[in-house]
RNA sequence: GGGUCGGUGCCCGAGUGGUUAAUGGGGGCGGACUGUAAAUCCGCUGGCUACGCCUACGCUAGUUCGAAUCUAGCCCGGCCCA
């Protein structure tokens, strides 16, 4: 994007990967984003698809997401569509893992959590401002005469030319064919929301532009295609997402969130700070680690409010520290449901720092355990009852507390 | 449908009858160090309220005192041919 951007647009610009169609010196609305922006009567449809295949909802996901409420806060219409339907077929992309399907009530729980982890960052308020569709609306009424119209308007070659497909293709791993099919349902979402933009990852430029094709072909003005940059993972590598480990979910405590910010690689910080922030990118600190801070603290604020943030910041720089005054800000754990005698191992394991009692045993062998700051090594040491344990924090590695209450 | 090669723990990948959760690498987790991290060094890496018991090498039956390793059938995948 060579163009200048009018300030009055930034919002619009910031972070953004590609926009498409991007004639930057036409004046046409149909070509050229900001004309079609300025030049239009009503409010624009903005299409975000979402896949409800996990519960998890994590900051990768928010990005699109916070610039789809830029759109709303500039007036127009966020149409949130809930891939319930594709969801269901389940997405073999990727690897060749169980194709398991969900079933409908799995796809309605993950399509109901999504949106509870999404409500901080849109506008679900103002009226006329946010539309949640479902593609289970309109996908399971094409007959297949309709299908046939819909796959006559692609090729095989033009397939294999999207980025996973020929890759996968000439490392010889398997394609099915109902994978071909899902450019074509996302691409006919367009369709049936009358999409003026989609808003999508870098990833999804094939699956968007097989929207505008599907549009034309129905007789529709194409809509336009905004990309935002996939973000990369707490490892400043690997694109952030849950299989990888390396994703900061929206719905974690705040002192977890906060905890995993802190410590944004510093490849990364500059990228997170223009995608999760609205923080100007001209007035970040100077010390990479005040920056991490401040990284921290504005985006735990943006899911848990600031008093919130503020007060876990005091609390992660004292916890780490082996100052266990600050124990309020961490998650409780209640040992009501805990046997005693009890010993440690299964303390760690059932409060859930570790993932299994195997795993909490080596923890503590590796000296990874404290309890009020103090490192326990000792397996096998038992508790006879819960008494001295109350309002304790038990700790497991640098940043997964936990507070004993009754 | 035919031919052929192959399916091992989170991933890749050794192993081809025998104390053994199964070499090695990656990743992950933890410890030390540091600006928290990264880099480096070190340790751990199937499960289980555990000095014992489970479950593991595509699935199911066999052969064996004993199999991931041998046999048969089945399932799944790659490539070539149709």
């Amino acid at each position: 994007m060579t163009q200048t951007i009018p300030s009055e647009f930034s919002w619009l610009y910031r972070g953004i990967s590609e926009v498409f169609p991007d004639q930057s010196d036409s004046l046409a609305a149909d070509e050229n984003l900001i004309q079609h922006l300025r030049q239009t009567e009503r409010p624009l449809r903005v299409k975000l698809g979402i896949d409800p295949t996990a519960a998890d909802v994590h900051l990768g996901h928010s990005i699109a997401m916070r610039k789809l409420r830029a759109f709303q806060d500039a007036g127009h219409t966020a149409v949130l569509i809930i891939g319930d339907f594709t969801a269901r077929i389940g997405d073999p992309t990727g690897k060749s893992e169980a194709r398991r399907q969900l079933t409908i009530q799995e796809v309605a729980h993950n399509a109901q959590t999504y949106l509870d982890q999404v409500h901080p960052i849109l506008d679900f308020e103002t009226l006329g401002r946010l539309e949640i569709r479902y593609n289970s609306e309109w996908l399971p009424m094409l007959d297949l005469t309709k299908v046939l119209e819909l796959l006559a308007t692609m090729t095989v070659g033009q397939m294999l030319a999207k980025e996973g497909f020929a890759d996968r293709h000439t490392r010889e791993v398997p394609i099915y064919l109902h994978e071909f099919l899902y450019p074509l349902m996302q691409g006919y979402d367009s369709v049936a929301v009358q999409a003026d933009v989609e808003l999508g990852g870098t990833d999804q430029k094939f699956n968007i532009a097989v929207g505008r094709d599907l549009q034309r072909h129905f007789g529709q003005q194409p809509q336009f295609g905004l990309l935002v940059p996939i973000l990369l993972g707490t490892d400043g590598s690997q694109k952030m997402s849950k299989s990888l480990g390396n994703y900061i979910g929206l719905a974690e405590d705040a002192l977890t969130m906060y905890s995993k910010l802190e410590k944004t690689p510093d490849v990364v910080l500059t990228q997170y700070f223009e995608l999760l922030t609205d923080r100007p990118l001209e007035q970040l600190p100077e010390n990479p680690r005040d920056r991490q801070k401040l990284l921290a603290l504005d985006v735990v604020t943006q899911y848990h409010g600031e008093a919130a943030a503020k007060q876990v910041q005091q609390a992660a720089l004292s916890l780490v520290q082996g100052d266990m005054t600050q124990a309020d800000a961490v998650p409780e754990f209640s040992l009501a449901s805990i046997q005693f005698p009890a010993k440690l191992f299964y303390l760690v394991s059932a409060s859930k720092l570790c993932s299994g009692s195997s795993e909490a045993r080596r923890q503590i062998q590796n000296g990874a355990v404290r309890l009020e700051g103090d490192r326990m090594t000792d397996v096998n040491l038992t508790f006879d009852t819960p008494d001295p344990l109350y309002g304790q924090v038990l700790q497991c590695g640098k940043n997964k507390f936990v507070r004993l209450v009754p």
